[in-house]
DNA sequence: TATAATTCCTATGAATTTGGTAGGAATAAA
DNA sequence: TTTATTCCTACCAAATTCATAGGAATTATA
């Protein structure tokens, strides 16, 4: 039960963009060494980040990457349900297919830790997280 | 972010026993077959709360387990905490060295939701899980 | 147009963790 | 003495995690 550096990572550099006030694309390398994370790991992370809309890319020379939204628009929560393959609790929880399910007494519990995970990650936006409030 | 299967087997067998009435030992092989875990992983998942305190053995002949409290007074916090050796939300809040830990803006959210899952775990008691009350 | 700086794409791999298996020793009841 | 059990220690296959590597595509600018 724990958040992997993929996402621990993914958080960082969210925050240090959502912490830059202009709005140029800031490169990758900037961040890699700013976060000291490793270049052609966050390179990865970067990537997902975009597919999932949470940041734009501007390729070639003096490109980078961008929020797509303004701080207090992007939670915790949206960051780590990309970069987390399973933010579930348990598996059974996520979808599974456990044949217990209809009985399970654990299911509910699951269930509801999920969602309590989930409501919290959604209370710190970028910006509460920049600001160190909350 | 997962409970993995030897919490979650933990967490049944330990369900199994507190919905047994009677206070004598059930055997491995019993409940091993009756929750459907391998026998000999959850010999090791036994030993493991053996040692930490939830259940008590009886060895030889007509030897089994049984929990060593009240069904009301052992939370899945108890049992989580044995099992998981990193109940931590991420690594750095589980007194990691990390060297960034004193300005990282996401420590204190990592911390903040460590507490949140204990607060969240302790209130389910295996009396309460039994019933499917809760 | 050439160059430099960047992202994008795909493949590979080492280390760690997870989820077991295996065999036998110790213990105790009948 | 037999049988049923826990205890102990070692091993192992598969998956996951945390990267590393190399080059292609794209773009600004001199």
């Amino acid at each position: 039960m724990i958040v992997s550096a993929k996402g621990r990572y993914a958080l960082r550099v969210m925050i240090a963009l959502a912490a830059r006030e202009n709005s140029e694309p800031v490169p990758l390398k900037e961040l890699s060494a700013e976060e000291e994370i490793p270049h052609k790991f966050l390179e990865q992370i970067m990537t997902e980040l975009a597919k999932a809309g949470l940041v734009e890319s501007a390729r070639g020379k003096n490109g980078g990457y961008l929020l797509t939204r303004p701080p207090e628009e992007c939670t915790a929560a949206d960051i780590l349900r990309v970069t987390e393959s399973t933010l579930a609790a348990a598996e059974c929880a996520d979808g599974g297919d456990c044949p217990r399910a209809g009985t399970c007494p654990t299911l509910p519990m699951w269930r509801a830790l999920d969602e309590a995970m989930d409501d919290f990650l959604k209370k710190y936006t970028l910006a509460d997280l920049v600001s160190q409030r909350v």
